[in-house]
DNA sequence: AGTAAAAACAATAATCATTCCTGTTTTTAA
DNA sequence: TTAAAAACAGGAATGATTATTGTTTTTACT
């Protein structure tokens, strides 16, 4: 089990997610963080997302647009889609919680989580689509 | 537009996801319909799975494990998938119906489909799993 | 401060699911 | 029966992600 050191590169794409409100993809990530670190690489981009997610630092959302997206926010919530320009963000939903089946067991099958994702058309599409 | 026309190897493809409870991968279609079509090739398979998927006949699902998945079910239904196995099969949830916010507006945002997945340790894995 | 083992890096090659291309075979409407 | 359109098999291409390799950082210990 290999130890955990500190690297700057790093510390630098936790710092772009925590500051973004949707959920970038990796290779959003790597031409953000390449303003601070020029030759930053590709792989390293995805190295450290890997290894945030496999400590539940981040959250790697698969929406379904063949793309990994990455979350600073762990916490389950469900996410919106936009089927027009394919932002995802997070979503508001009342009266709607999946969690409320994690620990349960249905039909011998035991629920330690679950993942929603909502599709639709959003707000700012809505916009541009003539109005 | 393109017409579409006849093929026994498109119909070979529908009956065996028809008969299948679980919900397989292009490759264990490919598998399958091999034994009927010694000489389809997976890119048919593909060409066909996507092609009855944009038809609606059938629904491609995107579990998260990097691999596509088809059920000729198309009604929305959530899923369950193994952490252990990758199984992905049905799931019964009562009271749990994110359809309920299809067609409503969330922060501007319009909701037109859903999509949910429940992940675990299947029955068969838990029987496994020493007892 | 100096050093050496471990971890992380940049660069780039490899992987793997899926899609695309090309020349041939099926389907189907006339 | 025929000919245009669609589908096919085989194989090449794509694109996101992961693995490899030689070099640089980090860090714990002198």
């Amino acid at each position: 089990m290999p130890s955990i050191k500190y690297s700057r590169q790093r510390e630098a794409i936790k710092r772009f997610l925590q500051s973004r409100r949707d959920h970038p993809t990796a290779e959003v990530v790597y031409s953000a963080v390449r303003n601070e670190f020029p030759n930053i690489s590709l792989g390293t981009v995805y190295r450290n997302l890997t290894l945030l997610a496999d400590l539940h630092e981040i959250a790697r959302l698969r929406p379904g647009d063949g793309v990994d997206h990455f979350d600073y926010d762990t916490s389950a919530h469900p996410h919106f889609i936009c089927r027009e320009c394919g932002s995802v963000s997070d979503l508001k939903t009342p009266g709607f919680s999946p969690d409320s089946l994690t620990g349960t067991e249905i039909d011998g099958n035991l629920i330690t989580g679950s993942v929603s994702y909502f599709y639709g058309l959003c707000a700012a599409c809505r916009g541009r689509r003539l109005r």
